[in-house]
RNA sequence: GCACCCGUAGCUCAACUGGAUAGAGCAUUUGACUACGGAUCAAAAGGUUUGGGGUUCGAAUCCCUACGGGUGCACCA
């Protein structure tokens, strides 16, 4: 946000030495302090494209320089041909006058102003609970929604599964033999690759209640029923997950409407017609060689009659594209890598624009517990389930853990650190912050005390203050920056870094008890960090509390 | 075997996407206000960024290669 006051004057610089719009300037915040508290590398990415030196590049750029605001202190060349700029306290205090004014909107950007997303995150299917596996996901997704409304996106949340096929079939096969079981008949088979998981008596026991304890066979018609209500138990389970883990989602799409209103037909109707699929065999195939050598040709239609994963997969995507969203956000689990380069594909023959579609790949989660791996068999159904999660350490931590990672390294999740109330957990450091703002300014007002917004700024000069703002000022390019790389940890990392510098300042700088004119400052200087720290905890779905 | 992801301090991970002396947390060691929440702060120690080549002013980052780990390669989803 520095930048912003100061990038004008380099780009008039640029245009008076002719080297205006070659390359981005871009200006970074250095790591010490000796090399200023803003600095850019214009000159050395002109130097390419000029065939100068960078260093004589710096100084015409130096010699061009016109601030008429005083807000800088000097200029310098440094190094290989970096440009360090030292700033005023006015410069500071200017950051903290315009992070107040925007206050619960400070970090919202106006960069998809006018444009739609569709984020597409859980979409697990109705026959089980959601596991650990789904809790990354549904945080990562939920939070990208987040990340992309800051950036200022309309953003659509979407929910896709499949409510008919063999996987709800089994889960049908499932109920019953544990009905049968749990009706006298504890030698009924449980089907091979049925599900195990305790929750199929659950339901088995819903059965009972409803249906009696009657039925011998597995007909058709108690199949159905049973199929019923599993999905219907099934999805009141996610659901009652996800809202406990603050997810609400605008759109669940069936993959059924697919077949019902003819999408399915269309699409495969086009493929013939446009020679990307052919028979064989008594199946269908898609011809993906056709398009692209290194993809091989994949059936779309079995000899049943029935589709494949494939065929809903594409016509799925197609919808989303027809339905005109600027970007559609996929977030799938690293066993769905291979479904990608397909769907991809084939969008690309039928004449979509691909670049929109970004597929978030996240890679599993292991779960640790007294430096042990806790195995998750979901044959066994022995899992550890999200909702299990949930309750024993609550929502903050779980989103904090599944998202505090990049989503391409394997996630290490540690539930002794993660059920730890104490400093080794990352999640109370950050809110702990908002904590002791709202403690320090209850006690500021119990000694008259009130916070005064038009207190003389100046009085902030100490290094721990000039820190704090520092990174607050970053805040704004922090959403922007994991907005557009959709990498929610950068948010994290961010939190964690301005936690620190401010509890920097908070160990350094006293506030109640000050002279007055240094008090009020400092109140100030607090308040606009809460307002940061909720802000970036909001966009992660995490609570801010004022106590802990 | 082929494709994708990953390999960074003892452990878990960052590194503004090619920038300055590779940084945090935990663990270890040492210190801190008779005052705003010690769930905090300050400091020490810890590295040939898996090995080997290459690209250029400059590489953890890009390319090639070897090794190690994960995932996928169905007429399952």
């Amino acid at each position: 946000m520095m930048h912003v006051l100061i990038a004008p004057v380099f780009e008039k610089a640029l245009i008076s030495i002719h080297a205006h719009n070659i390359v981005p300037l871009v200006f970074d915040i250095p790591k010490l302090i000796e090399h200023g508290h803003l600095s850019t590398n214009i000159a050395m990415t002109l130097a390419r494209h000029l065939k100068r030196k960078p260093a004589d590049i710096a100084q015409d750029i130096i010699n061009a320089l016109v601030f008429e605001d005083d807000i800088v202190e000097s200029v310098h060349i440094a190094g290989a041909g970096f440009i360090n700029i030292y700033a005023k306290p006015t410069l500071f205090h200017k950051v903290i006058e315009s992070i107040r004014l925007k206050g619960s909107d400070y970090g919202r950007t106006e960069y998809g102003k006018g444009k739609s997303a569709n984020v597409e995150y859980v979409s697990a299917n109705p026959t089980g609970k959601l596991h650990l596996g789904h809790g990354r996901n549904a945080a990562i997704g939920d939070t990208i929604a987040n990340l992309l409304e800051w950036a200022g996106y309309k953003v659509t949340r979407e929910y896709y599964f499949n409510n008919a096929g063999n996987q709800m079939n089994m889960l049908a096969k499932s109920i019953f033999a544990r009905y049968r079981q749990l009706c006298g008949t504890p030698e009924y088979p449980f089907p091979e690759d049925g599900y195990h998981g305790d929750y199929i008596k659950d339901i088995a026991q819903k059965a009972i209640e409803l249906y009696g304890a009657e039925y011998r066979d597995p007909t058709e018609e108690i199949l159905f029923s049973l199929r019923k209500i599993g999905e219907e138990w099934c999805f009141s389970s996610i659901l009652h997950t996800l809202k406990k883990m603050k997810i609400h989602q605008d759109t669940f799409f069936n993959e059924d409407s697919l077949y019902h209103d003819g999408t399915i037909d269309i699409l495969l109707n086009e493929l013939k017609i446009k020679g990307l699929s052919y028979d064989k065999d008594g199946a269908t195939w898609f011809n993906f060689s056709r398009i692209d050598e290194s993809l091989t040709d994949r059936v779309i239609v079995k000899q049943t009659g029935e589709p494949t994963y494939r065929l809903p997969d594409i016509a799925y995507h197609r919808n989303k594209f027809e339905r005109n969203y600027d970007i559609i956000v996929d977030i799938f689990g690293a066993d769905h890598i291979a479904t990608i380069p397909d769907v991809t594909a084939a969008l690309k023959a039928l004449d979509y624009d691909t670049k929109k579609l970004k597929v978030l790949i996240y890679q599993f989660v292991t779960l640790w517990e007294n430096g042990e791996q806790v195995k998750m068999s979901k044959r066994s159904g022995k899992s550890y389930t999200l909702d299990e999660l949930i309750d024993e350490v609550g929502p903050d931590i779980v989103r904090f853990f599944f998202i505090m990672r990049g989503a391409q390294t394997q996630l290490e999740f540690d539930l002794n650190i993660a059920r730890e109330q104490n400093d080794k957990n990352p999640v109370y450091y950050l809110q702990y912050v908002h904590a002791r703002i709202c403690s320090m300014i209850s006690n500021a007002a119990d000694k008259e005390l009130i916070p005064n917004l038009d207190a003389q700024l100046h009085f902030l000069t100490a290094p721990a203050e000039l820190t704090l703002i520092t990174a607050l000022s970053r805040f704004e390019e922090s959403t922007l920056k994991a907005a557009h790389a959709m990498e929610p940890q950068i948010i994290a990392e961010y939190l964690r870094e301005t936690a620190s510098a401010f509890h920097s300042f908070y160990h350094d700088c006293r506030i109640i008890g000050e002279e007055q004119n240094i008090s009020q400052a400092r109140i100030n200087l607090a308040l606009i960090t809460k307002t940061v720290i909720h802000n970036g905890l909001a966009i992660l779905g995490i609570s801010s509390p004022e106590k802990m």
